[in-house]
RNA sequence: GCACCUCUAGCUCAAUUGGCAGAGCAACGGACUCUUAAUCCGCAGGUUCUGGGUUCAAGUCCCAGGGGGUGUACCA
């Protein structure tokens, strides 16, 4: 039985020997001893000597891995290190140097077991590509998968990258309740609980929006939360019930200082992680340099269809368009849904962007704020970039009796069958009645976001442990 | 939810028309003093996702179920 030590100290990691020792000549011997700890990935015994590549966290399958070169004649227990399996997890110290064919390694001096791999590492050179495997074994898929590291190193740099881009603008983070008594916030079914001390029924988060907005009531005039966010629906490349959004309410400002924070903020993300703002994605490129194109929802059904629609056209006639559309209807829907319905499913997947669709209908903006020219419309944009929608925002709507009838108009459409709509939120409106400022508010997917700058197709890709059947047993 | 695809050794994959389930890697035993997915010799490894059916004979065909993938719907 191998002794596990309690703990170990590295000295240094892969990507720093390497750094630190760049086109040293075959044969060195540097004199610098070091000791690394990692996960052993191959191994070449050949009768007196030993190689082995060890990886850790220090970077990709290139940089973060370094040859082990052990010898019979100096190896501490050389058989046993020749009978390390692949997958175990071992310390070495020893000097740093060069192999006769010139590849730089650590020659094992002293060596340390820190775990056995019980179970057999995948295929060393094909790897996993059992796609179920990929996302319930993640702890083997990251070892094994390069592109896997790559993405989730990605979506920490992001979050990180957000968080200081916030933060040097004046945004204060903030976490507000996962549980919600009254679900709200956003147009989708909830997850439903139940506390049991205070026997009521709680339902986890569709949008944090309805506290944040309480917060800038409050004084806190520039607010952000990344916040992990629940709907009940169901799952594809592009949902996953359990996801990330970015939302921030900025005190003072509207739905044009918004689309600016977007822009901005994606461009920054996009230099900061590639050193260019031209991506590809798929086999397209993608140009996100601002500013992006801002083009309204009717101007772009005009586009796309050739029809010239307004609120004002008869109902019948956009029932009608939809008929020809092929998009459903129901007869609740009026003439503001019909007009986005058809917008969704003519348009958006067409738009490649980055583009700003602007100027929602009212009827199915419920929080946004009455668009200042345009009757009927709301201050509200979406942001489509590679047919998906990235990010949703408005000029917030800040008066408590519009805010009512928007939420009993709401209430009517649950009435009529729809079980996404909202419900009235007492509370939210009693803090607009004590005054809530003009403000613009924000909402980004991070991990649709995530998914542009890693260039990858499915939200798997970026959710670590995404939600799957359990396995059986 | 619906449609299509898929499931074979720990991993990656074969298996002709329905005719004895195989290989590489890993593991295990051995050889080897400069390897790079090391190489060589040897050994072992299976409820072919599950359950039914057709057949002399099923990994293969049929039915039902399960997991996964893709598309679609739902999802601002």
């Amino acid at each position: 039985m191998t002794e596990i030590p309690y703990r170990y100290e590295p000295t240094t990691t892969a990507a720093a020997i390497r750094a630190d020792h760049p086109d040293l000549e075959p044969g060195t011997e540097t004199g610098t001893v070091v000791t690394i700890a990692g996960r052993l990935m191959l191994r070449r015994v050949q009768g007196k000597l030993a190689f082995g590549t060890l990886d850790d966290a220090s970077g990709d399958h290139e940089t973060g891995r370094i040859q082990l070169f052990g010898l019979a004649r100096s190896t501490p227990d050389f058989e046993g290190f020749c009978d390390l399996n692949l997958g175990d997890w071992i310390g070495v110290t020893g000097e740093v140097m060069t192999t006769k064919r010139g590849e730089l390694s650590v020659r094992v001096d002293e060596w340390q077991t820190l775990a056995k791999a019980q179970r057999s590492f995948p295929d060393k050179f094909h790897g996993i590509s059992d796609a179920d495997m990929r996302y319930r074994q993640r702890y083997v898929d990251l070892w094994v998968t390069e592109e896997s590291r790559t993405a989730f190193r990605m979506r920490s740099t992001v979050m990180s990258l957000t968080r200081r881009f916030l933060e040097d603008r004046r945004f204060m983070e903030v976490e507000t309740p996962v549980f919600h008594p009254i679900p709200g916030g956003a147009l989708a079914r909830p997850f439903t609980t139940h506390h049991n001390a205070l026997d009521m029924a709680m339902f986890l988060r569709i949008a944090p929006e309805l506290y944040l907005k309480r917060l800038v009531a409050g004084g806190f005039e520039r607010v952000f939360e990344i916040a992990r966010v629940f709907r009940n629906e169901g799952v594809s490349t592009r949902h996953n019930p359990e996801f990330t959004m970015l939302e921030l309410y900025q005190a003072y400002g509207d739905y044009s200082d918004m689309m600016s924070i977007t822009e901005d903020l994606v461009a920054h993300l996009a230099m900061e992680i590639h050193g260019t703002t031209t991506l590809t994605y798929g086999d397209r490129e993608l140009d996100l340099s601002a500013p992006w194109r801002r083009a309204t929802m009717l101007e772009l059904i005009a586009e796309h269809t050739g029809l010239e629609l307004s609120l004002e056209t008869p109902i019948d006639e956009l029932r009608g368009h939809c008929e020809t559309h092929g998009v459903e209807v129901k007869p609740s829907y009026g003439p503001g849904k019909l007009l986005l319905e058809l917008y969704e499913k003519t348009c958006e997947a067409e738009l490649w962007g980055p583009i700003f669709v602007t100027d929602y209908p009212k009827e199915v903006s419920p929080l946004s704020r009455d668009h200042r020219e345009q009757p009927g419309m709301t201050e509200r944009f979406e942001g489509i970039v590679a047919g998906r929608e990235l990010c949703n925002a408005f000029s917030e709507l800040i008066d408590p009796a519009e805010q009512r009838l928007r939420f009993e108009d709401q209430v009517r459409q649950g009435d009529a069958g729809d079980d996404e709509a909202m419900v009235v939120d007492e509370d939210y409106l009693r803090a607009m009645e004590y005054g809530m400022p003009p403000m613009g508010g924000l909402g980004i997917g991070m991990d649709r976001l995530v998914m542009l700058l890693a260039d990858v197709s499915t939200i798997r890709d970026v959710v670590l442990f995404p939600t799957l059947r359990p396995e059986q047993q």
